[in-house]
DNA sequence: TTGTAGGCGTTATCAC
DNA sequence: GTGATAACGCCTACAA
C-alpha cells in the first residue's frame, strides 16, 4: 500500500504539498499535475485512519434501529444513504433487536468507535441513556420517537394527525362504533396516534367507550389478543383502527381465522407497509409515514451539526402522514 | 478524551504496560488492579484509528447487499451480526440499489474505508470487479451467488433441489401442465433454480414445453407480463412456479385482477418470504431458504479468513431449502 | 515483568 | 506556495 510519502517521491515535492493537494489546497499547477499522476501510477488511497487520528473525524457515522429486519427501518435507512453516501460517509447499522439494554449497548459500541454522528430510532421513548454521547459532542438525531429526558434534534410524523385523519375517515363513511388498538402507553407515537383518535371522535361528537381502546405491545405478535377481545365484545366495534404494522397483519390474520370479510363484516385501518397492504382484496386502508423522506431530513439535519452549526437546536421536524382509503373501510350511508 | 497516556500517569505505570493489559498481557497484579481503575475512572476508551493505524485492522467489516429493503437481505445482515457483533466487529452496510455500478463503486468504497473482510451478496453473477480487493488480501466471502471470473468462499443455498423439490410436489399433486417464471438467464440461482425445474420434469417423464418456460427480469415489478403471457396461452399451466419473491407477489396480484383463486383456478408455488405468504388465503407454498444461517456460516468464514486461515479455499457453502406445502397448489387427484 | 522509544500515515504549523 | 517537522494515540521491539 503506498502512502502521501512514496506519492511525494514519486512527484518530486514534499509529503505536505501532497497532503495539501488531497484536501484541495492551492497548489502550483505544475506540481499538481505531477501528483496527480503519481496518485494514479501508484494507485494511492489516503488511510482513512491515519487522518481521522489527526483530523479527530471518521466519516462515519452510526445507525441504531430497533430492528434491522423491519421495513420501515430500512427504508429511513435508504434515505439515509441517499444523503451521505455520496459525501463519502460509511454507515454503520446496529440493531437493538428490539432490545432496550442492546439499545444502550450499541449506544455506547458506538460511541467506542469514534463515529462522527449518530442517528437513532429509539426502541421506547422512556430509558435512553446517551450522557457520555453528549458529553463527547457527537450530535444525535432521533427517528420516528422522541425521547424523556433528552433533547435532541429529530425528525419525526404528526402521529396525532395521521391518527385523525383514519379515525376520521372512518367516521366519515358512517361508522360511529370504532374501536383503537394502540400500543404500549409508553411509547411516544403510541401515545400520539392514541390522541388523534381521541380528537377525531371528539370533533365528531362520539362517545368515547372504554372498551373499545385497548392496547398492545409493538411486538411480532402484537394485537392478536385485543382483536380477539374486541370481536368478543357483547356490542362489537363496526371498524377497528390497529396503529402499526403487526397489530394490522395479526388483526387481519385473526380475521381472517374467523371467516370474518374485511371491509363487509368487520372495517378495518392500519398503519404503514402500503405496499404490502395493497395487496390484498380488498387493499388495506393505512396511514403512510413518509419512511424514506425521515431518513433524509434525519441525515441533513446531522450533517448540519456535524459542521457545528448548532443553530435552532434542538430542531424537531414533523412529517405529514398519507391516507389510503380503501374498501377494506365499509361505507355504512 | 483521556489516552493511554493519562491512565498510566494516574496508575503511576509506563504506557507501555497499560497497553500491555489492554491487550491482555500477562502484568503484574498490582498495577493489573491499579490500571483497571485509572480506566475506570477517567473512562478511558482506547482510540480505534491510532490502534488501527498501528495494527492494520479495523475491526470492520463491511457488507455489500443488492438492497436494504429487501427483507432476504436483511435476514442474512441479521445473522451476519449475530456473529460478529459479540466480537466487537462494526459493520458496514452498502447497498448497490439493484445497480451493477453503485456495486462495483461500493465495492471499492469499502476497500478504501479500510474494512478488515467483506461479505458480498453480488447483484448479478457476472461482471464482478475485486481485483484490488484481492490484491489487497481482504477476505471476501460471497453469499447467496456466486460470480464469474474469481473464486471466493460462498455460503449460497441448493437452488437446483429448492426448485426440484417445489416442482416435485406439484406433480406429486396430479398436475402435469405446469409453468416456470424464472429470472434472468445470467443470474447464477436463476440458472440453477431452472435447472431443477427442468430435471424434476424430466425425472417424471413429463414433457417440457418452450412456452411454459418465462424468464422475468428481478425487479420490482418482475413477472407480470410473463405471468399475463402464460394466462393467455391458448392452453395455459394449471400450476405456476415463481422463482423469486416479486415474480410471486405480482403473479398473485395479477391473478386477484383475474379473478383467478390461486389453488383454485391456478396453482401457485413461490419462492423466499415465507412469513408474508402465509398471511393469504390459502397460504402460498413456497421454497424458503434460510436466510439467516446464511448470514451466520458467511460470518464465520469471513472470521476465519481474517485470521489467515486459508485452509479448504474456496470454501463453498451449500444450505438446504424448506418446503413449504399449502392448498395453493390445489390436488387434481 | 517493565520502561523507553520508534514509527504507523496524516495534518498542521512553522519558517522560508 | 513549499518543505521540514512535530504531533495525533497506540503498539511493539528492545533493553533492562
Amino acid at each position: 500500500m503506498s502512502t502521501i510519502k512514496d506519492v511525494a517521491k514519486l512527484a518530486n515535492v514534499s509529503i505536505g504539498t501532497v497532503s495539501r493537494f488531497i484536501n484541495g489546497y492551492k497548489i502550483k499547477q505544475e506540481n499538481s499535475l505531477r501528483i496527480e499522476e503519481a496518485i494514479e501510477q501508484l494507485n494511492f488511497k489516503s488511510n482513512p485512519m491515519a487522518r481521522g487520528l489527526r483530523t479527530n473525524k471518521t466519516l462515519t457515522i452510526g445507525v441504531l434501529i430497533p430492528r434491522i429486519t423491519d421495513v420501515f427501518c430500512t427504508q429511513v435507512i435508504e434515505g439515509i444513504e441517499e444523503i451521505l453516501n455520496p459525501l463519502n460517509y460509511g454507515i454503520v447499522i446496529c440493531s437493538a433487536n428490539d432490545n432496550l439494554e442492546q439499545q444502550t449497548e450499541k449506544l455506547s459500541y458506538l460511541r467506542e468507535k469514534f463515529v462522527d454522528g449518530i442517528i437513532v430510532m429509539p426502541v421506547t421513548s422512556s430509558e435512553f441513556e446517551a450522557d457520555e454521547i453528549v458529553n463527547r459532542g457527537i450530535p444525535i438525531v432521533l427517528v420516528d420517537r422522541l425521547v424523556k429526558g433528552y433533547e435532541f434534534d429529530a425528525v419525526i410524523c404528526d402521529n396525532v394527525n395521521g391518527a385523525y385523519s383514519a379515525v376520521e375517515m372512518i367516521i366519515n363513511k358512517g361508522h360511529r362504533k370504532i374501536a383503537v388498538i394502540g400500543g404500549p402507553e409508553e411509547i411516544f407515537t403510541a401515545q400520539e396516534r392514541l390522541t388523534g383518535y381521541l380528537r377525531a371522535l371528539n370533533d365528531y361528537n362520539i362517545e368515547v367507550k372504554e372498551e373499545y381502546i385497548l392496547h398492545s405491545p409493538y411486538t411480532k405478535n402484537g394485537g392478536i389478543q385485543a382483536i380477539n377481545q374486541l370481536l368478543d365484545l357483547e356490542d362489537p366495534p363496526t371498524a377497528i383502527f390497529t396503529t402499526n404494522y403487526p397489530i394490522t397483519v395479526n388483526s387481519m390474520k385473526v380475521l381472517m381465522e374467523r371467516n370474518l370479510v374485511m371491509g363487509e363484516a368487520i372495517s378495518l385501518c392500519g398503519y404503514d407497509q402500503t405496499e404490502l397492504f395493497q395487496m390484498f382484496n380488498p387493499p388495506v386502508s393505512v396511514v403512510v409515514q413518509p419512511s424514506r423522506e425521515i431518513g433524509i431530513h434525519a441525515a441533513e439535519i446531522l450533517l448540519k451539526r456535524m459542521s457545528d452549526d448548532q443553530s435552532r437546536f434542538p430542531h424537531i421536524q414533523r412529517l405529514k402522514t398519507q391516507l389510503i382509503e380503501t374498501e377494506s373501510v365499509k361505507s355504512m350511508i
